[in-house]
Order: C-alpha cells, then structure tokens, then sequence
DNA sequence: TGCCAGGCCGGGT
DNA sequence: ACCCGGCATGGC
C-alpha cells in the first residue's frame, strides 16, 4: 500500500469524522440551478445569512431566473443585493455570469430556464475557464457552480478548507488555490456526490468550530486528528 | 465595540 | 509571481 492511499485513507477518516458528527447536509441550499449560481457569487467573503436576506428579495420578486434577472435594472438589483453587501459589485457580476448564460451555444431563453440545462453535457475543464474568463467569478465561484449546480466533478476550495487543513498540518497555508483543489482531487475518487458533501461538512465544520476567532478546536469532530503525521 | 463572514479584481512592486 | 486596498452589510 502506498503513500497516495495511506492519504486518500486519512482524507476519508477526516471526511467519515465530519459525517458521522453532523450527518449528510445534501447541499447547496438552494431550490434551483440557477439559484445556486447566484447565491455562490453572492456568498463571496459574506456571511451566509445576509445572503439568504438577498435570496429572499428575489424570490419575491420571482427573479430568481435568468430572463427576469437580467430584465432588472441595475438600480433596482442593487436595492434588493444590498442586505449581501459588496452590492454594487455583486450587481456587475452577476450581470457579467448573465451575460455570458446569455451568449452561450444553446441559450435556453425560455421562461423558467432556471435549470441551466443548456450547460450541460459540457466539457468541465472548458466550462471552467469560460467561467473564470467571466469578471468576478475567481476559482472557488466557478467551482461552486460547476460542483453544485452542475453536478460536475470539480472539488470547491473555501477559506475554512485553507484554516482546518493548514491547521491540521495537512498543506501550508499559503498553497496557492488550484494546488489545494488538486490535493484533494488526486486523491479522492473522482465523485461528485462525495465532492459535494465533503466542502459541505468542511463548511459547516468551520462554521460551527473554526471561526477566526476561535482557533481552538475543542469538540470540532477532527480534533482527534490533529496529533497525526503529516506528510 | 470591533471583528468577521463560504472572494475577487486591479494596480503596484 | 506575489502583495495589497477596496468593496458593504449584519451578527455576535
């Protein structure tokens, strides 16, 4: 047995640990593709919760779809993104993933196309560089959307993977974003239902036990980890 | 009361 | 290739 399994073995004992603490979270919250999109650009350095105020603004106003969204004008979008913050940014960007929905190959512009099934069958490493060719989606946008809303197999890097597992010893903090996304993508199976719920429990790990201002990991479920060797 | 939250961009070294 | 300031609201 080598190395590489050794390590898949111990990112799977980190995952079970997770798993067995908060049971499956069968994430991203969210009732429809497009809606995961927008909420993965507008979670970005926000708190989930001022981005739940946004997604219920436009879920009153039935905008939660490509067609109506981009009808708004940029005033009245702003208005109801302001509880998320950053809102006039967020404003340009999700009109720039609008944009670029709406130049794609196949545009569904029909009412209802909240399903965004004209991406797929898509090449993932293809849709992921139009993605981060778009002007406010970075590497952890465009894979939330590819793992969440597409359901392709592309593993999402966020601020709590970088603090647990540079804690844990497992990488150094400052390892660039694609090299963290590979270390996980070498040596997990190539799953999307085990890519999804491994940043799920990651996330709400940190959430529960890891914020910035409590380092310590006392009743975190991988505590008992942390006195393993690192490679 | 500050500090922080599921980033990203643009300009400067 | 990094490094940094800016972007903004709401909760603890």
């Amino acid at each position: 047995m080598g190395k590489g399994s050794y390590q898949q073995n111990r990112l799977m004992s980190l995952f079970s640990a997770m798993l067995a603490h908060f049971g499956p979270l069968r994430w991203w919250p969210g009732d429809s593709p497009f809606e995961i999109a927008v909420g993965a650009v507008l979670t970005q350095n926000t708190a989930w919760r001022n981005v739940e105020k946004a997604i219920a603004g436009l879920r009153e106003k039935k905008a939660l779809r490509p067609d109506i969204l981009y009808s708004m004008s940029p005033a009245e979008l702003e208005e109801l993104l302001r509880p998320s913050g950053f809102f006039r940014l967020k404003t340009r960007r999700l009109r720039a993933l609008l944009e670029y929905l709406r130049s794609y190959p196949g545009w569904d512009a029909s009412p209802g196309n909240a399903d965004l099934n004209f991406l797929r069958g898509a090449d993932l490493s293809v849709l992921r560089e139009e993605l981060l060719a778009v002007r406010g989606i970075g590497p952890e946008t465009a894979d939330s959307i590819l793992l969440y809303a597409l359901d392709l197999p592309t593993f999402v890097v966020d601020a709590y993977t970088m603090r647990i597992f540079s804690r844990h010893g497992i990488f150094p903090p400052d390892i660039p974003y694609d090299e963290a996304r590979e270390y996980f993508m070498d040596r997990l199976p190539q799953d999307v239902a085990l890519y999804n719920e491994f940043h799920a429990l990651i996330v709400r790990t940190g959430n529960t036990f890891c914020k910035k201002s409590r380092p310590l990991c006392a009743n975190c479920p991988l505590a008992e980890f942390l006195d393993h060797e690192v490679d």
